[in-house]
DNA sequence: GTTCGGTGAGAACGATCGTTCTCAGCGGCA
DNA sequence: TGCCGCTGAGAACGATCGTTCTCACCGAAC
């Protein structure tokens, strides 16, 4: 089985100590304080504190784009919706108290320079929300480059919504995205000449 | 005077090395090395680390700011050429081999969660740089609130281009910038209905 | 010439941290 | 009963790091 409970709650603890002070600012008896499994049995897990950090960002991932997919899913009933979802789902992770921007961009900025693994993680985490993203683009009828475009604006989103400590961002971010989502969908029927490339 | 020539030594060498290996992962002896400047007047003109961060995050910002400003000045003859000279500053240093990132968004995903001092540079700097692009947007004929979304996609393309490795998203960043602005600014002029608020 | 404040070089100190070891206890099993 | 493997609790180890101290040295002031 690939959920062992002890394992779980390691994460558990993990994940919430690394995102809310960092991965260097947590050592491994804090983790162990807070998941309240001893020191032997963690590393029985996690032979280092590099493969625990890896563990946690492996399962933020999926976890992440599971419930962002899940949302998107259920609440949007056209694909012209799907995009404008993404942004609400956006607005209540930011207003969140706990919110302290992408733990991938935080671990990236941390460690990335450092850490192959780290860089790599977050490479391939943004990578496959970008492309849902384009994908939701194209399925809703707009080209990929709409998509990448409408990406920027939620990664602007949450670093901004992190540093700024308001989650008035996604408002903005979604604004503009369901404008460049409509006029790039209407594009053939409505040419305005306002689309020219740079 | 405000420019002591050994201080600025520690700050060159600090900045290079806390903006490529994050600050925790630099210490005080990397610092002394790699300035030439002995551990005791190191210490002398920042009495803790603490402090050379701040005064690191303090320099920097005014740098960057002042070297975008610079740019847009020099190189926009018109108000509407500004914004994207914006993006185009944005772009060379984004192809940089040293380009990890903006330092403060790095800062803050590294100490912002217990360092208040770090969460508040951050901060100050983003609201100077969101606030610029507002008064580019309006000093163009749009709204603040484009500004806002521009700068959305300005914080998105610093991300995405250092997580990625690639330049190419200042490219993407720069196209709906454009739509964004000319949309607004000629919004009197066509009305299409295309910029209901969501 | 002597004193004195400041210097460079580097050792040293104290705390933190990742990791491992010790040791007593306990359940399973012949 | 006696052995064995695993456990929890925590001490211990070794490295790193921020910070301070030692000590010999030098230039300037009297």
């Amino acid at each position: 089985m690939d959920t062992d409970p002890t394992r779980e709650r390691i994460l558990d603890a993990a994940e919430e100590l690394f995102y809310a002070r960092g991965i260097q600012g947590v050592g491994m008896d804090v983790i162990r304080d807070a998941s309240g499994v001893t020191l032997r049995r963690l590393y029985q897990f996690f032979p280092s504190k590099g493969d625990l950090v890896e563990a946690y960002l492996a399962r933020r991932d999926a976890r992440w784009l599971d419930s962002l997919v899940a949302h998107v899913e259920t609440s949007a009933d056209t694909p012209e919706e799907r995009i404008p979802a993404v942004f609400d789902w956006l607005e209540s992770w930011f207003a969140r108290p706990d919110y302290r921007g992408c733990a991938f961009v935080n671990s990236f900025g941390e460690l990335g320079g450092t850490s192959p693994q780290v860089a790599a993680a977050a490479r391939r985490h943004k990578e496959a929300f970008h492309a849902y993203l384009r994908g939701l683009a194209t399925s809703a009828g707009a080209t990929e480059d709409v998509g990448a475009q409408i990406a920027l604006l939620a990664e602007g989103a949450m670093t901004t919504a992190a540093i700024s400590g308001t989650p008035s961002a996604s408002r903005q971010a979604k604004q503009a995205a369901r404008l460049l989502l409509t006029l790039d969908t209407h594009r053939t029927r409505t040419p305005t000449g306002a689309r020219t490339a740079g």
